[in-house]
DNA sequence: TTCATTCTTCAACTACTCATGAAACGTTGA
DNA sequence: TCAACGTTTCATGAGTAGTTGAAGAATGAA
């Protein structure tokens, strides 16, 4: 996946209303949901939802079909796989912890902060001081 | 991972730069790089570096540490790792083809769209028509 | 102490994103 | 043919993000 449409899904899923949106949709596939029962279940004006939806479609992450006068737009699988690809290996080059972290849904490292055992296992910088002072 | 928390790291790689910085830090680790070289090798002004690890520091992406008169910013790997899990479990609820997808580093119902021998392989939408004319 | 270095913060500006409502468009059914 | 419906597009304005250059704080060397 090129930088540029990894960025545009990245900037597309960086807003609340489209998470929401994207969220929305997964859980109905393929099947997908018609525009106006999105903006109905999500309590959206229909121009918002339209610009919101574009978004999405133009950053490969839903698609549009048209039934009869309805558009039912689904979530698009392929792309949001990608983008997640995308994160963890262009990104992060399947960096361990991040791979990890990612298996396990949260930062397996902190309980060895906590203990503060082996800090070679815990190759991340501490930022449990909310960046203040900087402590020299 | 909060929502609130996925959302502000999602606007933080939301950006070229913010993302080149990622890709950056990411190889060097726990040792990271000091503001100073980043700039060098990114070719940012000072005062617009400063402004993107902020940005990346309160979304948890990468951690500071002061040493002497240098600043070193570090990936925040659990940070990343949790940020690509919502992404995964939260958002997508972990759906196989997003997940297959993630894995493979492309879309894998690609060859079957190609192909269209069996269309429900391939439950998402087509989106190789670039949207225009939404043939009813 | 003074000065150079490193980095952050600030103010001012531009550009972009988002929200809103009105208008337009295409489809459907009477 | 025409009204109703679902949806998109457009213009407008508000708010936010990003860029720049200057000023300021912290540090270490002379």
């Amino acid at each position: 996946m090129k930088q540029s449409k990894a960025l545009s899904a990245l900037q597309a899923l960086a807003n609340e209303d489209r998470l929401a949106l994207v969220r929305l949709l997964v859980p109905h596939g393929a099947d997908g949901l018609a525009a106006g029962e999105i903006a109905r279940q999500m309590g959206l004006s229909a121009s918002r939802l339209s610009f919101h939806l574009a978004q999405l479609e133009q950053a490969g992450l839903v698609g549009a079909r048209k039934v009869a006068r309805n558009v039912i737009y689904a979530i698009d699988a392929g792309g949001l796989g990608e983008t997640i690809a995308f994160l963890l290996t262009d990104c992060c080059l399947e960096h361990p912890e991040v791979v990890a972290c990612c298996r396990h849904g949260r930062a397996v490292a902190a309980p060895v902060i906590e203990a503060a055992s082996t800090p070679e296992a815990a190759p991340t910088v501490p930022q449990d001081a909310p960046r203040a002072p900087l402590e020299s």
